[in-house]
DNA sequence: CCCCACAAGTGGCCTTACCATGTATCCTAG
DNA sequence: CTAGGATACATGGTAAGGCCACTTGTGGGG
């Protein structure tokens, strides 16, 4: 018996090499962006398949982010400049089906944070600065008013050192991330009393990060933004899991 | 004039809200993962639209990862458990239109990798460590013969440090990025003569890597990985993109 | 008890058709 | 001659109906 190595047999899909012709034409920049492509009717006699084919293949490069439709006379899917908007919701998609406890997203918003903050402190400029300490000053006046107000200030200084970062995968997974996170602690920050010495503490920690940033003191930053996110979060970790978070908090 | 603030009146295409509906029932876990869907021709009286309206819906589903096409009696779409594939494409479509620069993704896989490798030197358990061990072993075997044999090793090697960390997003962003990357690297590393002695320092770094997590040092895992991912990589960064690199490898 | 053939249901694909809308052209009014 | 608008055409969006290959479940025969 001869042993020969076959290949598999599956049957490929139509539509699916529609897509991979017109994503390897797209990325290899054989097909430049900002062009347009042949209209769905033309498509479909040089791709020799039906309309609806034809519209199964368009609709999947366009939920990637490649194309876009374009109706009229003298119209036809037009080639999209890459966005950030697709890598963000594969992060979101991730995030939202995997079944995932509090304590990896947890960790994993340490790991970011801590790094973009690190990052920001060597690489931030006077505009990214400037916007960091106004968020700052922002989150001291409202951490005894509006819990909203203060969350806003508190997200859009986060966001700046994401940016300042100069990593769009930082602040894209970061974005992604924290929002999850937001989602699971919302009612412990709103439950009274406690709220306030807990916004007090935030902005106290993130006025320190800021001035880590500002004299550009990357390890100092990347230490206080992890303990940041594991003090802020111990409370709701069990013994093990805070045991875990020493690993990569550096302490 | 009474400014009132109108919202937008643009047409919703009927297929995107098919997919706004599955998909934030999927993600929020209405329906769970492994579950399945009603089959094209129920949802498309359910939704009240017809087939390929539905069609296409299911196509965007599909090709953001959430579900996968199931025929036969008792078929119908499946829920997916996440996967890295879908987030790793984003990837590699945003490097090939060159929105998104290599040494963002370097420095994310630097971030991902050297958290994980402090993870698994704390949490790893008997039967990882063997897996890892192996590898690392395999990896040595193949440093000198087939490149795909060393890649598979190395492969196998880095997913199990993922796993030991114990944190399913570093192991589903690290494949995703560790994925990308590949596919840069891979002419890089066949070519001729140079391949071997990369090889042989992979191998001897990857080792190194394991001892740490061995002993269960911590601090020193993480060192060595994100190190031994600068160093690959360095050649392929310009001069600012590897100082940046110094902020987060803590050297 | 096991195995296999058959029936039913599924996704993959095609054909045809209609509609609303965006674009271009041309024709008219100034 | 120019500016404006009405018209015709092409485009994408959606619908209806139908065929085929294949997977799966089940019941009947060994």
């Amino acid at each position: 018996m001869t042993t020969h190595s076959f290949t598999q047999a599956v049957p490929v899909l139509t539509y699916q090499r529609i897509v991979e012709q017109v994503e390897t034409a797209i990325l290899s920049g054989e097909i430049p962006v900002g062009s347009q492509l042949s209209s769905e009717r033309d498509l479909m006699v040089q791709f020799g398949v039906s309309r609806p084919t034809v519209r199964e293949a368009l609709r999947v490069l366009q939920s990637m982010g490649l194309i876009e439709p374009k109706p009229g006379t003298r119209g036809g899917p037009v080639v999209l400049a890459p966005s950030s908007e697709t890598l963000g919701r594969s992060f979101r998609a991730m995030i939202g089906t995997a079944s995932l406890g509090l304590a990896e997203l947890v960790q994993f918003r340490i790991v970011l944070d801590g790094s973009a903050s690190e990052l920001a402190a060597v690489l931030h400029d006077d505009a990214q600065l400037a916007a960091m300490r106004s968020a700052v000053t922002r989150m001291r006046e409202a951490a005894e008013g509006d819990a909203s107000d203060f969350a806003d200030a508190d997200l859009a200084f986060h966001e700046t050192v994401w940016e300042a970062s100069g990593n769009q995968v930082l602040r894209l997974s970061g974005q992604a991330v924290a929002g999850a996170l937001r989602e699971l602690v919302r009612r412990d920050l709103e439950r009274g009393a406690a709220g306030n010495a807990v916004k007090l503490d935030s902005a106290r920690i993130d006025s320190g990060l800021f001035e880590a940033i500002e004299r550009r003191d990357s390890a100092a930053a990347g230490r206080i933004a992890r303990g940041a996110i594991a003090d802020r979060f111990s409370s709701m970790l069990t013994e093990r899991e805070r045991l875990a978070l020493a690993a990569i908090t550096g302490a």
